[in-house]
DNA sequence: TGACAATGACTGACCAGTCAGTCATATTGT
DNA sequence: ACAATATGACTGACTGGTCAGTCATTGTCA
């Protein structure tokens, strides 16, 4: 597999395996508009929306399970219901196809992220609240597996993996930096050198998505005990002091 | 499979590709020079394990830039200096040659995991002692890579994953839980718990590594910082009560 | 010791199969 | 009926794997 790859010798006429990364990168009709199931869409317009669901839904489940390299696009048109050529309407190449798959599915990640609400209760509460909803909505869906596909084929397209970092990990240590501020003007963290690091407020939770992927069969892994356990760590024994 | 198959009709004489070899040209020992190792490789034996060496060295490379589908052997050949039949007389497949490979970059890392010595003085000590050693030998090196590539094609290779699983990851928890127990009974650690998650000992040692790989020229990390905080947090303030 | 034969590591052209991307034709919606 | 959409047969660049042939090295014998 893999194929053409780089290479793209300045060869102008070539119009075959060009690969170049053609700028645009467009992003046409994602409008999720009438998503909603019941839907039976809409004309036309509505039945292109479902069409290009179908397309990446069928994607994800390919590129997640082979990599992209190894993911024939022949698999993801038979698993969409489609037919090759009906892909290249809705993308450009398989590159791009990758590439707004990857920025689809984290869409409603990112606006979780940016959607951090009002602290009502102890800080350590919301922490606890954010890793039970990682833990439920991420390391046991199909979205961890999407994070690990970032890690995989980061290095090989920087556009996604700054796409990640822009979006995903930079708003989200942003957002934890300052509950930790926030803990620790309160007196609930006693480390204040753990500002500078938010990271390791969610460290587990990435070692957890690792875990699930890897080596689940040969040792399960309760990731929100093992968080909560963090937490104690963080916050001192749940309870006392 | 494929071949040249039978074919061969009749035709007897057919020398073959012609090739008829300019004589001399040849290229010969293209091979990076005589290599700076003091060795000078005993006769035929010492050469095949240069040979063998230099292909891996050669392939890693190449695994970890690419990832294994978008590996081409003819590249691994020419960068290893043998021509693309040569590796098949040291690797079965490109799929051999790739677990072999993973096995031994990990021969060296599972060598220093048993050999987990006396511990002398703070159980701290110590495990900063690890933590130096990870980020200098593992995060600032290619076996960081390694490490993000068995993240990366462990699904689609158990026999990778699981011997990952089995060398690395099984023994240096065992060793990590029997540090946390024994600082538990010296007094240095309070959270008993935190010897049912000997994981999150070494959480940001896994998120540094990744981080590396993915955001390093985003937003540097020192690693090594990080998992002091990270050890205050366990062990409580340094020099602190 | 020198000539010659045997060995097998190494080479690289070749082959068979694969798959991204194309486009002439067919189908559908209005 | 016409345009927009969809189809899938087809093209050809590309790659894993093969093996007939080469030749440096080692072994043998006079």
């Amino acid at each position: 597999m893999t194929k053409r790859t780089e290479k793209t010798t300045g060869t102008q006429p070539a119009k075959r395996r060009t690969t170049i990364r053609p700028a645009a990168a467009r992003i046409p009709k994602v409008a999720s508009a009438p998503l909603p199931e019941a839907k039976p869409a809409a004309g036309r317009a509505g039945k292109s929306a479902e069409r290009r669901a179908a397309i990446i839904e069928a994607a994800m489940d390919e590129f997640i399970a082979r990599g992209f390299a190894a993911t024939r696009l022949d698999d993801v048109a038979k698993r969409a219901g489609v037919a090759k050529g009906t892909l290249y309407l809705y993308f450009k190449d398989k590159e791009t196809m990758f590439e707004e798959l990857i920025r689809t599915a984290l869409v409603p990640l990112i606006g979780r992220l940016t959607a951090l609400p009002t602290i009502t209760g102890p800080v350590r509460d919301a922490v606890e609240g954010f890793a039970e909803t990682f833990m439920r909505e991420v390391v046991a869906t199909r979205r961890g597996d999407i994070i690990r596909l970032i890690v995989s084929e980061g290095p090989r397209f920087p556009a996604i993996a700054d796409f990640y970092f822009r979006e995903v990990v930079s708003k989200g240590l942003t957002g934890m930096k300052a509950l930790v501020q926030l803990a620790i003007t309160r007196g609930e963290i006693k480390h204040r050198e753990l500002g500078d690091f938010p990271q390791l407020v969610v460290a587990p939770a990435i070692v957890a998505v690792i875990w699930q992927s890897l080596f689940a069969r040969h040792a399960p892994l309760d990731g929100l005990a093992m968080f909560k356990v963090h937490l104690d760590l963080i916050f001192g024994e749940r309870g006392k002091t």
